[in-house]
DNA sequence: AAACCGATCAACCGCGACAAT
DNA sequence: CATTGTCGCGGTTGATCGGTT
C-alpha cells in the first residue's frame, strides 16, 4: 500500500521556526486544540506542513514540558526502561512526565550511551561487555569441554584483560562447575550475572501506586514491549512473569550505596543467587509510579544529586566495581 | 583572530500502524 | 476486502555553539 505524502511540500517552509511562527502555533492550538494536523497550517496560517506544526508543538511549545538537565532520578528511569523496552523512546517518555520522547532519545544518544560505553557496559543488551574480548566464548568452550578448570588460555591473555575481567571469569567458572543448573548459553550466562550485580534486595517501600494506578502503568508499558527484546533475560517474557523481568532489571550503580552489590560480594554467594530474580533491585517502583508523581520515582534510592557529568559517571562507576579503565582501549577489540 | 573539531539538539525523513472510506 | 489518509515513532541530519589549537 503506497504511502501518501504528509503534505503538499510546494511552498511550504522547512527549517528552525521563527518566533512569529511559534506565537501563531501556539495561539492557534491554545484556541481551537491540534484538531486535524493536517489542516492545521492553513487554518492556523502557517507555511508548514502538518508534520512540522505537530513537531513542533509536541517537542517544544507545549506547555507542560520540563526543561532543564535530567535529574538522576530521571536518568535512572531512562535506563531501566531503556533496558526493557528498547529504543522505544514514547514509551519511555510516557513514564517522564515534561519530558519528550526526543529529547529522551538525544539525551540517551549523547549523555547515557556514552557513559555505559565508558563503563563497558553495553547500551543495547545492558550487559557488560564481555563479549568484546570474546571472553564469553572463551569460558564457553572452557566449561563445556571440560570439568576441570583451565586457566591457561585465560592466562595466556591476561596482559590483555582487566583484572577484574578475569577475576569475574574465575567467579563465573567456579558457579557454573558448582552448579549444574548454570546457563550453557554465555549471553544469558552475562546478563544473569549482570542482574545479580546489580539487583539488591527489593524493598517493600517502593511501592507508591495504587492498584489500579499500578494496572494502567502496567498495560501502558507491556503495550510498549518489543518483540524482540535483545537482552536474553527478558526474552523468555510473558505476562506472568513480567513483574519477575522488571525484578531483574540491570541499575548500574543508581543504588542504595549502603547495600553492597558488587563483584566482590558475588563471590561470597552460592549459587542460589541465580535463582531469587524476584529480589531483583525495585523497577517495580517506577514502573507503579504513577506519571503524575514523577518525584516518588524510585524514592527509596539514595542520590548524590550533583549536576556535574563526571561525578554521576563515578558515582556509577563506583558502585559497579566493573569497569573497564580508561587506558583499556575496547576499539582494538570491535 | 581564525580554523578546526566535537557535542548538542531541533528538525526532518521514511516507515508502519491504524482508522476511515 | 482494498485503498486512502492521518498520525506517531524511531533514525538521521545538519545548524549552532563552545572549546581547543
Amino acid at each position: 500500500m503506497g504511502r501518501a505524502p504528509c503534505c503538499d511540500k510546494n511552498g511550504l517552509k522547512k527549517g528552525p521556526w521563527t518566533p512569529e511562527e511559534d506565537d501563531k502555533l501556539s495561539h492557534y492550538i491554545q484556541l481551537h486544540g491540534p484538531g486535524n494536523w493536517r489542516t492545521l497550517p492553513k487554518n492556523a496560517g502557517l507555511q508548514r506542513c502538518g508534520k512540522s506544526c505537530r513537531l513542533r508543538w509536541t517537542n517544544y511549545l507545549r506547555p507542560d514540558i520540563k526543561r532543564g538537565r535530567f535529574s538522576f532520578e530521571e536518568e535512572e528511569t531512562i535506563i531501566q526502561l531503556h533496558s526493557i523496552l528498547g529504543n522505544k523512546w514514547s514509551a519511555i517518555a510516557a513514564r517522564l512526565p515534561g519530558r519528550t520522547d526526543n529529547e529522551i532519545k538525544n539525551y540517551w544518544n549523547t549523555h547515557i550511551r556514552k557513559r555505559l560505553l565508558r563503563m563497558g557496559i553495553d547500551p543495547v543488551t545492558h550487559s557488560p561487555r564481555l563479549d568484546l574480548l570474546d571472553i564469553s566464548s572463551l569460558l564457553s568452550s572452557s566449561v563445556c569441554s571440560s570439568s576441570q578448570l583451565n586457566f591457561s588460555n585465560l592466562l595466556g591473555i591476561q596482559t590483555l584483560v582487566n583484572p577484574e575481567l578475569l577475576r569475574l571469569a574465575s567467579t563465573l567458572l567456579s558457579l557454573k562447575h558448582e552448579n549444574p543448573h548454570f546457563p550453557q548459553n554465555p549471553q544469558i550466562w552475562n546478563s544473569q550475572v549482570q542482574n545479580q550485580i546489580n539487583t539488591p534486595p527489593l524493598q517493600s517501600n517502593q511501592f507508591h501506586a495504587t492498584p489500579t494506578q499500578e494496572a494502567a502503568a502496567m498495560q501502558a508499558n507491556t503495550e510498549g514491549l518489543p518483540s524482540n527484546l535483545t537482552n536474553p533475560s527478558y526474552q523468555n517474557f510473558t505476562p506472568s512473569n513480567f513483574d519477575e523481568s522488571l525484578a531483574s532489571l540491570p541499575n548500574y550503580g543508581f543504588i542504595n550505596p549502603s547495600e553492597t552489590s558488587t563483584f566482590q560480594s558475588l563471590e561470597n554467594q552460592n549459587n542460589d543467587l541465580y535463582y531469587n530474580n524476584n529480589q531483583g533491585f525495585g523497577f517495580d517502583s517506577v514502573i507503579s509510579t504513577p506519571i503524575s508523581s514523577p518525584t516518588q520515582l524510585n524514592s527509596s534510592s539514595t542520590f548524590i544529586n550533583t549536576g556535574n557529568e563526571d561525578e554521576r559517571e563515578s558515582y556509577c562507576s563506583s558502585m559497579l566495581k566493573f569497569e573497564i579503565p580508561e587506558s583499556f582501549n575496547i576499539s582494538e577489540f570491535m
